[in-house]
DNA sequence: GTCTATACGATGATAGAC
DNA sequence: GTCTATCATCGTATAGAC
């Protein structure tokens, strides 16, 4: 079913609002100005403010989630099935900007039930992704190491490009994931120092 | 010069309270209950709000420059330079959780010219940050990278810590920062693999 | 669907008595 | 320093005319 222009622009304007301000200190009066608005005319396409948040959070949590399941199915190795997942985080970080800093940093605004579902969402994720790590090292292709430490070492550490691409064009995308796999993978000391 | 109990009191509760909520869903009535106060008597401490956010984040800024310091005039080489700025990163995250959740998420709601002085600094300590990278690079320690990636990465994979750590208190801090070292420096590739 | 007008609560902060 | 009382402002959201 087609979304009308008009609610299409209300949620661009939203995402990109509640990543310049943050949720909270976004306000309706904000989003009714660049959308072309008044208030009260917002509410003829949404039911109010949080609908906003939850769509885009749902829908970035659609998009980890597909691309797990891709990765689960596929018959590859436990460690190229690694170097996939963090492709996938690499690429959703680059493309979908505003979307990925909302779902990253302003999920903890929703309201329940919401927010429960959310978190058992990522729970699942991690749950997976965790799986996914075990697996490597239990094929002896990934080092013997604590899983937990490992997986939010991983998630962490992915969460600064969404921030930080969008000035920084200098760099391609292709060769940004090679450079992070590669330290992940091999770490950062030199194998040949004296 | 000593600090009143009830000043250090509202500063203590404001920043557990900012850490719960975030800056902008904590109010000052919140606050003012927990410290046992009329919410005008918080005003008789401070002169509003922010100056709670301010001190905290800068208080918290001063504990990073110093632990640079400290690793810059000493005698070691780049890569166990680098190891203690990891360490240190991991020691103010487990013992400074709350300070460090404001520091590290809550920034970004100060106000002009606060806002630039801690961005300059900010961007102060991964100038010196990296220039440790590369000396570790030139010296033949750590492996040819680039060091705005590196940067990053190490920097913001430690950023889970302080929201991880107090809940699963089951591992310890010296074996927390064994394995994130292990992770950062070796990689999590098996060298041995087939 | 959009508008004007408005309701209504919460917010940070102040005035002035004690 | 703490209190009671109050203010001005801004927040989300609704009512009802066109």
């Amino acid at each position: 079913m087609p979304v009308s222009p008009t609610k299409q622009k209300i949620f661009e304007e939203a995402a990109r609002l509640f990543q310049e301000n943050g949720y909270l200190a976004a306000s309706m009066r904000d989003l009714a100005q660049r959308v072309g608005l008044q208030v009260s005319s917002l509410y003829s396409h949404i039911g109010n403010k949080e609908e906003l948040l939850q769509k885009i959070c749902f829908d970035s949590a659609r998009l980890y989630l597909e691309g797990m399941k891709n990765v689960e199915e596929s018959a590859a190795s436990p460690s190229e099935k690694l170097r996939r997942l963090i492709s996938l985080h690499i690429q959703i970080a680059t493309t979908d900007v505003t979307s990925v800093t909302i779902f990253s940093d302003e999920w903890r605004h929703l309201s329940e039930p919401y927010l429960q579902e959310f978190l058992a969402i990522r729970k699942d994720y991690e749950k997976r992704f965790s799986r996914i790590l075990q697996q490597g090292i239990d094929a002896s292709e990934l080092v013997e190491m604590n899983t937990t430490v490992a997986l939010f070492t991983i998630l962490t550490s992915l969460r600064w490009l969404h921030r930080w691409y969008p000035e920084k064009r200098g760099i391609s995308v292709k060769s940004l994931e090679a450079e992070i796999l590669r330290f992940l993978f091999e770490g950062m000391k030199n194998p040949n120092a004296g």
